[in-house]
RNA sequence: GCCCAGAUAGCUCAGUCGGUAGAGCAUUUCACUCGUAAUGAAAAGGUCCAGGGUUCGAUUCCCUGUCUGGGCUCCA
């Protein structure tokens, strides 16, 4: 039997045999060893974590505090639960269970179109802390592809997996692969097991043997179709999560338990903001007139901005004739996502699910001069979209929303300098409501879904690019993301709990030009077609206002909060001052009120409190003889 | 659209093995007038999501729909 040998950080060294435990582990999970190990010179060549060595075999080093090794323990704890099913669910099939974020899941399909409930993951848990308690190693093996067939004989989508696998034609990038990616080279598949009756196709590695897992928890159970097909069979899945400790575990726990505390569609009722009232239909909302208040100052603010910033505002409807819609190719592209029809007498109506063939109305109802360019057009646009019912998510999913769209019709060569110039705009506006962490996304050419000819995208594309390069944004690239008809550069901010949220949106549009027949008379005094850019900041105004809730726990700045200051009378013989200080402060434009002494003092701070009012303001006796108040700030402003 | 789970007072939820329901908070009234996160008492508050079926009787069981939640798929 081969050896491995690495050396470790303290000058010692270990060795490990090499094939009949292929994943190779630091001695315990936590322990911090590995990272130096994974710079090891094994057998004379440098190697790095997941590294194919000897014949296929696989090493890894984990550490209890590398993604790594978090995904070697993830994976191996799905193992486990795979195992845990199937004891407990003669007959189960079991298909695929990667490491995600935070935990894992495994798909499985119960004998009968059975369906998991709440117990069953009681007793999957339990029987999984049994298994782990068993202290059973896991080992690795090759099997011939036929052999590997036999063994899954009556495991269909294993026996889909393998021959995918054996034929070539698995996609190791493709998330439905992520299990069966690396398994074989066609010839041999690897198995791994860790009882005799217990065995799954994986590539590895795994920890060296189930006493190391542990810190566990299976979250929810949920549908999900076989390799992500709408069409194909729906398979249960279970998540759970799993961390190197428990205090790992815990923190997360208590991590999600935050999150839930800020959920936007839990504040909006708990703050009076905002409802979904079941009469209006999915997806659409009421704002109350607390929730307003904040909607009408972002508004503002966006306006205040905007005018500044050299835009024009313009006002489109709700409605539009279905022709306007062919011309700009939406009902080709779109159509599902749009209103069904509304037949009329003189012609097909839809609700609008964009504003920028309006505007391109606007901009086409007179000659144009490149003297005017870039001309900037802006609206606070409502528009509907059918949004697929199982994917409505409270003010982030929604059906009627209001864009801050705007769109720049300008010269092909004012483009790179006006992104520039937008790219400060959007980021100068999105850290005034307190966000500071950016990062940018460069969505191109979805080869299956787009308009215009290729050297187009090309020069679009490039210009995208240079403004991010002239700005100094960094970005990655999300291959084949980009709208039909063109390029764009989306931002994505990180919130309080360092969550990110895709909000502003520059995309670089050739085609609409093109298909309403845009012109500008050039300075040669010929005619040019102009390039268009879309952009949204804010993206939907709902939805924004759903981040800031979040960003903020409902706690909004002073500046945009409902109610910035409650006067509270002590007793009933403070009531007239009270009062009189409300009236001042709304005289200098201060959003305040007064609740009365009906209360005793200490529940009504508590409920100003509750409310997240950022200042408290208490008088009494004292107060009263010298003119003044008690101050009670809400802090953490 | 698909899978699973829900919908009971304004809110959060309990309950009814099928005999039209209850708590806490909020609301109203009364007492208390209080100096920095819950004073006490009383009252009022419900088409138990909607429609159909089974039943002597349905909020409860069944079906359909609507809406919500978690996922999947989708997201111009």
């Amino acid at each position: 039997m081969a050896q491995i040998t690495i050396s470790l950080p303290d000058g010692s060294q270990r060795s490990y045999d090499e094939g009949a435990t292929t994943a190779v582990v630091a001695s315990s999970i936590g322990s911090r060893l590995a990272k130096a190990a994974v710079a090891a010179n094994v057998d004379g060549e440098e190697w790095d974590l997941g590294r194919p060595l000897h014949d296929g075999a696989l090493v890894a080093i984990i550490t209890g505090d590398s993604d790594e090794g978090r995904h070697v323990l993830r994976h191996s704890t799905a193992h486990v639960m795979a195992q845990a099913v199937t004891q407990l669910f003669p007959g189960a099939k079991y298909s695929i269970g990667p490491a995600i974020n935070d935990g894992f899941y495994y798909d499985f399909e119960l004998p009968g179109g059975r369906t998991f409930t709440e117990a069953d993951l009681d007793a999957i848990d339990e029987r999984m802390r049994a298994i782990v308690k068993a202290d059973q190693p896991f080992t690795r093996d090759e099997l011939p592809a036929a052999e590997a067939l036999r063994v899954f004989a009556d495991q269909p989508y294993k026996c889909e997996i393998i021959e995918r696998v054996s034929s070539g034609s698995a996609d190791p990038t493709d998330i439905d692969d992520l299990d069966s990616g690396e398994i074989g080279s066609g010839e041999t598949i690897s198995v791994y097991r860790n009882t005799p009756e217990f065995l799954d196709l994986c590539r590895g590695p795994h920890v060296p043997s189930t006493s190391k897992l542990g810190h566990f928890k299976l979250m929810k159970v949920a549908g999900a179709y076989w390799r992500g097909n709408e069409k194909g069979p729906m398979l249960q899945r279970i998540y759970g999560t799993a961390w190197e400790s428990k205090s790992a575990l815990d923190e997360h726990l208590h991590r999600l338990a935050e999150a839930e505390k800020r959920d936007h569609r839990k504040l909006a009722v708990e703050l009076d903001l905002l409802s979904f009232p079941h009469e209006l239909g999915g997806g659409l909302a009421v704002w109350h007139p607390k929730g307003a208040i904040v909607r009408k100052l972002m508004e503002d603010y966006s306006r205040e901005r905007h005018t500044n910033g050299g835009y024009q505002f313009v006002f489109t409807p709700h409605l539009a004739n279905g022709n306007l819609f062919q011309t700009s190719g939406h009902l080709d592209f779109y159509k599902d996502g749009m209103y069904p029809p509304m037949e009329m007498d003189n012609g097909t109506y839809y609700m609008k699910p964009m504003n920028c063939p309006m505007h391109c109305l606007i901009y086409r109802s007179r000659q144009r001069s490149y003297r005017e360019l870039p001309l900037r057009l802006f609206e606070l646009g409502n528009v509907y979209r059918y949004e697929r019912a199982g994917t409505l998510h409270g003010l982030m999913r929604i059906r009627g929303f209001t864009q801050d769209d705007s769109h720049i019709f300008c010269m092909p060569e004012q483009a790179a300098d006006e992104i520039a110039s937008l790219l400060d705009f959007v980021m100068s506006v999105l850290r005034a409501f307190g966000f500071t962490d950016f990062t940018a996304n460069l969505s191109t050419k979805d080869p299956k879904k787009y308009v215009g000819d290729d050297a187009a995208w090309d020069d679009a594309t490039v210009a995208l690019r240079s403004a991010m390069e002239k700005y100094g944004l960094e970005y990655k690239i999300k291959e084949g993301d980009a709208a039909f008809y063109g390029p764009k550069i989306d931002i994505d901010v990180r919130d309080a709990i360092g969550r990110t949220w895709q909000l502003s949106t520059i995309q670089y549009d050739f085609n609409l030009p093109e298909r309403f027949e845009l012109e500008y008379v050039g300075a040669d005094n010929a005619r040019h077609r102009p390039i268009m850019l879309h952009r949204a900041l804010f993206g939907s105004v709902e939805r924004f206002f759903g981040v800031l809730l979040e960003h903020y726990a409902g706690a909004f700045p002073t500046w945009m909060a409902p109610l910035q200051a409650r006067v509270l009378p002590v007793a009933e013989g403070h009531e007239a001052y009270a009062h009189e200080v409300a009236a001042r402060l709304r005289s200098e434009g201060i959003r305040a009120d007064v609740a009365d002494s009906a209360d005793q003092l200490g529940k009504r701070i508590r409920a100003a409190k509750l409310d997240k009012i950022p200042y408290v303001l208490v008088v009494g006796d004292s107060d009263v003889a010298a003119s003044t108040l008690g101050v009670n700030p809400r802090g953490g402003d």
